[in-house]
DNA sequence: AAATTGGCTATTGTCGACAATCTTGGGTGC
DNA sequence: GCACCCAAGATTGTCGACAATAGCCAATTT
């Protein structure tokens, strides 16, 4: 009985699983956010030698990463020259709404076919803006906004759809970030996003998919606005 | 007068300009060609070294390539293992044809507003593929539809919506040629077509994309049902 | 017989160095 | 003063070599 007892092990915690990360990634990650955070503004110039020094990486490594954030349409590349993070003019602002209330009414029409489960993030989304228009900065709102949109997206349940939205969103936020567009009123954004979550949640999908293109339109419009 | 004449050497036309296209840039060229034609086959698998000796360059430039055409679906990474061209399943399908649905919506939609030069061209593409109908191969037939939906996209205008377009273009290429789908018949194929051209023609945006998304789903629907 | 271990090979990941190209500033000629 | 040219420096493009990792197979252990 006692070395029964004596030779079983107490249990433990089982060690979390280490998530290998090439620094590729890794450094595709870190310039990413540098970018969409704007800590690497709009139209700022890159080299592969500089950031080669500054991440500690060979420069064929940060090449890489550079490639594919210029796939991603966050860089353009001169060749020969150099790296420059976007700036988007007009046009492209009306290409990225465009393309994003397609993609999006896309979204919507499927959240609103897709699991309750999946309906009732969506919820939880708008309550997370709702709380933030109350008494949050204009960060947080817009923060708690772009949430709510990913979480439509999300239940979609389309990997391609995400990917494609992700990539149209950070464009939208490297431009937003460089211009003086006006934070929209939190009353207003209340009322806009309502009635797409109401579609979504009473599974209509056709009014969710016709009232999610329409908002971005409309706020697509109002942010083309603000090129100066 | 004959000193004058001699001096003048005779006219000739220019030479074409040199347009400078780096290796890498080949390399991603020549192998997307390879995998949406079918000679590198869905599944099939590809290692740096292999291209690399295949292709006379260095590894490091054919992996640039290879992250590329990784960037634009085409291709799958496994770290350290190697290369793999995309094998699409069922949910892929269903993914490519409601995002390609969406997308050329919102571009048949954009082309029902183009000037009249753009639509004529629309016009042209179709004109092609019904000469195609009559008397072509299917493979011809095929490439002659793949024309007219990039005609449509063409006229939108809109380069971010073309881009996303070819991409998923590819991908439905690769699937095709995978797989054991049947060529619709051809007399199918413009009694589909006609109505979208017509409704683009006439300018009517709304009708436009209402046809352009309902052709792709019904067409979608009809691919994903040829999967093994 | 099944599970584990270890070694080898093949592959990608990353490195530093050489090659090709672009930009800029200074010098020259008109 | 303006236009053109050229050289030098800065940058990306490409190379081959070393480092890290995964897969496979044979040997060993249970």
């Amino acid at each position: 009985m006692e070395l029964d007892t004596m030779d079983r092990a107490p249990e433990r915690p089982a060690l979390p699983k280490i998530v290998k990360v090439s620094a590729e990634a890794r450094a595709i990650e870190a310039l990413r956010s540098q970018i969409i955070t704007g800590m690497l503004p709009a139209g700022a110039r890159i080299t592969e030698v500089q950031l080669s020094g500054e991440m500690g990486l060979s420069r064929a490594t940060v090449r890489t990463a550079l490639h594919e954030l210029q796939k991603e349409g966050l860089l353009r590349l001169k060749p020969y020259t150099g790296w420059t993070v976007i700036q988007l003019t007009r046009q492209d602002v009306w290409e990225l709404y465009t393309l994003r209330s397609a993609v999006e009414r896309l979204a919507s029409q499927l959240a609103a076919g897709a699991p309750m489960e999946q309906r009732t993030r969506i919820q939880a989304a708008f309550d997370n803006l709702a709380d933030a228009c109350v008494d949050a900065s204009a960060a947080r709102i817009a923060e708690a906004d772009f949430c709510f949109h990913h979480a439509i997206v999300d239940a979609a349940s389309h990997s391609r759809l995400s990917a494609q939205y992700e990539l149209i969103a950070q464009q939208i936020r490297v431009y937003i970030r460089s211009s003086d567009a006006l934070i929209p009123d939190p009353a207003d954004i209340l009322s806009q996003h309502a009635p797409i979550l109401n579609a979504i949640l009473s599974g209509d999908s056709a009014e969710a998919g016709r009232l999610a293109e329409e908002h971005n339109l409309v706020e697509g419009e109002k942010l083309g606005q603000s090129i100066g």
